[in-house]
DNA sequence: TTATTTAGTTAGCCAAGCTAACTATAATGC
DNA sequence: GCATTATAGTTAGCTTGGCTAACTAAATAA
């Protein structure tokens, strides 16, 4: 049995508790509509990576989206198949590839994330401007401590 | 092309895709090591509705999951076979099942979720009390307006 | 009491995950 | 320079997770 711990790191871990099954509620909501799009989860998903955070390498991307290179490497080549990205030469590696997402990729994301975005707002609307600017500023708070080493 | 939103609507959807953000950002620092469970992310997501939702039907299993019946049939066949939930009747209808936690399902999850807490935790633990408590407010409020009706 | 609906499973398919093994290039050591 | 080792990515082959279609059995409605 593990030593009780103090109180405040019992404070912390209800918070902590609380956040997390909010965000599990949050993304349960959000992703109802998400068939709409045309994508399985596992494209939608490296796509939004490929969108924000690229060009990145297929290496980045798996490391990124927790899952092996081979996995990875037959996600890029569905969504390549597709035209929502592009492999473009690595200038100084020529092992290596760079990945953009292409002008349909992008537009095919937004408008999952506008769905996404809008279901949620749908849903906040509901509290006061007061509790909507409390969000916000969680929000902000938990992207400043999750993004670092993440 | 839309009509352009109000400032209202438009300051609602920056608060949603910040909140969106954050969820995906938390959920992907916590479930690092979720393989220790030895489950895969669709079984362990399943048991643990069973142990907090329990006792419960495959069928709104599959629903609070999002996957068809025949997709769920098969996780609760391996989570049985694992010994990880057990299958009773129904007493008021023969066709329907509901599905509990064993001890070792809800040990098991328990050990998984107290990583993830915890690796959320080490995080948080670098905010003020005061942001601490805003984001405790803010789990609440998230909470409340999901919960409901997803 | 027949017809319809509902709960769950089985069959058969494809995508998503893994490890092992491979190719090709880069970096290191001598 | 050349051999070794390390790194980027793919291919092969397997299991799991997802689907639809089709089924069995029980409950409900006509």
């Amino acid at each position: 049995m593990a030593p009780k711990a103090s109180p405040e790191v019992e404070r912390l871990h209800r918070v902590a508790d609380q956040l997390h099954s909010a965000a599990i509620a949050l993304l349960r909501t959000v992703r109802r509509d998400d068939d709409r799009t045309g994508l399985s989860p596992a494209r939608l998903s490296a796509l939004s990576v490929v969108v924000f955070a690229g060009p990145i390498s297929p290496g980045d991307l798996a490391r990124a989206e927790q899952v092996t290179a081979p996995t990875m490497s037959h996600i890029v080549a569905a969504l390549e198949r597709e035209d929502l990205v592009a492999r473009l030469p690595d200038a100084e590696d020529r092992r290596a590839q760079r990945l953009e997402a292409t002008e349909k990729g992008r537009q095919v994301l937004e408008e999952g994330r506008q769905r996404r975005i809008r279901l949620l707002a749908d849903r906040l609307a509901a509290l006061t401007p007061e509790d909507q600017r409390l969000l916000a500023e969680a929000g902000e708070l938990l992207l400043r401590v999750l993004r670092p080493r993440s």
